[in-house]
DNA sequence: TGACTCTATGGAAGTGCTTCCATGAAAGTA
DNA sequence: TACTTTCATGGAAGCACTTCCATAGAGTCA
């Protein structure tokens, strides 16, 4: 059995709640009998028993986060952001894996549940209404990244701006075919980042009155390959586009690769424009998920 | 304040082991009790406490991985199996990032501490000796994947028939000229995959008596780029290599990447075998890693 | 030097569960 | 009918902390 504060208390020759002070870092502690408690503590090998301590604060000191488990460098990104933030409050990250529709209502469900965290970040899901319902019935505070419900916090990049920049950029390269490679926009796990760029697209051609080409509007699949595919598409195309936005990096990357295989060469024949998933992602990840993170913590005090 | 199981308890009018029981679906209830019981539960909208939970049971439920958040595909299909098969047991999947060597060392001794976890599983990081003793000390069962150490149960591909498989594979081909392209044989990490595929190389030269050429031994930073810079090199080689056996799937794609810059072809002129770390990565997460879960849950009662 | 304040400290009461042990009633046996 | 068994159930004692409250001794001020 491994030693208690009691142990710790008998051994230093002081109470228990001076134990406790001890290990909390209290100033209310002179410093030869924190000398003699800590002296205990090592010649013990005694670690404080973390469930006892959240039990007694009423807190469990853990953030959960529910995403699906793409190897996007965004999803890594971001969670490489978040778990730093998370560690350096010595909170624990408990981490749910969504990879169907079915299993994210289940998840929702589960994961706030039990008092297991004290808030939750959820990634590149929306949740329903009722879900939200149901997150402020159990009082639980809710981050939503890379997603969004009016209810909600949530950190984005603002993709719809983001996608206007892009879009901008190659029409003052003077650009005016350009055509648009992103995700389905809709989809059953409710990812809206693909459909805001290109709301951002839409907006910045429409500015610059320049036509909305059906045909050079390519929704699928959020793969290299797919884009690969569409991007011969539209090159097959009687008059293909002169520019790509593709709205993410690694489409971006598909639609260099058919360009190349065509042996044309990008920028020179045709100009392709990514979104950096990676710099965005550590944007989002290390400084801007911060913020909710503390307010997290704030608010589950 | 969210209800307790005394609340419950007063509701249903019946003691609180009673409602304990119901919560454990112990059969020691009556039916008609447990009915109570549940629509007390219902209408109060109670959710036990994990944490209470946890401190009077003496175990954490939760176990902890510790991982290098890299964008490889590997892994994330590890920690997709590990997150299923945790989750599978209520278990809290607790993960921990590691990137550099000095975090390396205070994760190990963090992670495990304070009784927050029932589990560890380390992850493509072999700890060092003292590092078990250290574990041992704190007598936490421990697993390593993609890893070793004597004293430690772990969950690894054999890497060394890995790489003699794949190696062979290339000599019934034909193949006499064949190269290896992998990671650093050491690293701060510890990684050692790529060095247990590089012996399986070497191994399955030797057996078919062919020469082990040291300028077809590449090894470097594990990417797609360097793994390109590599192959350019062995074909710039006056007597070049006629096929590449890569210790990963990235690695692979950077051959493929600089044969068919060459204005080659794979197969036809070289033939590049990668290490499949997707398929690998599903198997160990999804079906090895299975038991040592169970196992660590069972050593943890 | 006495009254008063301040500070380090201990005791004890929570925190919300699990579970051992005791109890009374129902059921089974002779 | 008397006497075990069995079983559902409640009470209370943990579990390992935190923290409020009280206290004794040491300072402080007049």
């Amino acid at each position: 059995m491994s030693p208690t504060i009691y142990d710790v208390a008998e051994r230093a020759d002081v109470g228990i709640a001076t134990v406790s002070r001890v290990l909390n870092d209290s100033p209310r502690v002179r410093e030869t009998t924190r000398a003699r408690v800590l002296a205990a503590i090592e010649e013990l090998g005694y670690r404080p028993s973390a469930s006892a301590r959240r039990t007694s604060l009423r807190k469990t000191l853990a953030i959960g986060v529910i995403a699906p488990f793409f190897t996007r460098p965004s999803f890594v990104e971001r969670l490489r952001g978040i778990e730093a933030a998370v560690a350096e409050r010595e909170f624990d990250l408990i981490v749910h894996n969504v990879e169907s529709p079915e299993k994210r209502d289940a998840c929702f469900r589960k994961a706030p549940r039990r008092q297991r965290v004290d808030g939750l970040i959820i990634m590149s899901l929306s949740p329903t209404d009722e879900d939200v319902r149901y997150f402020q019935e159990l009082s639980i505070p809710v981050v939503l990244v890379d997603a969004r419900h009016p209810a909600l916090n949530r950190v984005v990049v603002d993709d719809v701006t983001g996608g206007e920049l892009a879009t901008q950029h190659l029409i003052k390269l003077g650009h005016e075919r350009i055509a648009f490679v992103g995700d389905h926009l809709e989809n059953p796990f409710g990812f809206i980042s693909s459909r805001d760029r290109f709301n951002g697209y839409r907006t910045a051609l429409i500015k610059a009155g320049l036509d909305l080409r059906p045909d050079y509007h390519c929704q699928g699949e959020h793969s290299h390959f797919q884009a690969q595919v569409f991007t011969e598409e539209l090159l097959d195309l009687p008059e293909p586009p002169t520019a790509i936005f593709a709205s993410s990096d690694t489409q971006a990357l598909g639609c260099l690769e058919a360009i190349r295989k065509r042996g044309l060469h990008s920028p020179e024949d045709i100009s392709v424009v990514g979104y950096d998933d990676i710099e965005v992602a550590a944007y989002l990840g290390l400084s801007t998920i911060h913020q909710p993170l503390y307010e997290a913590g704030l608010r589950s005090v």
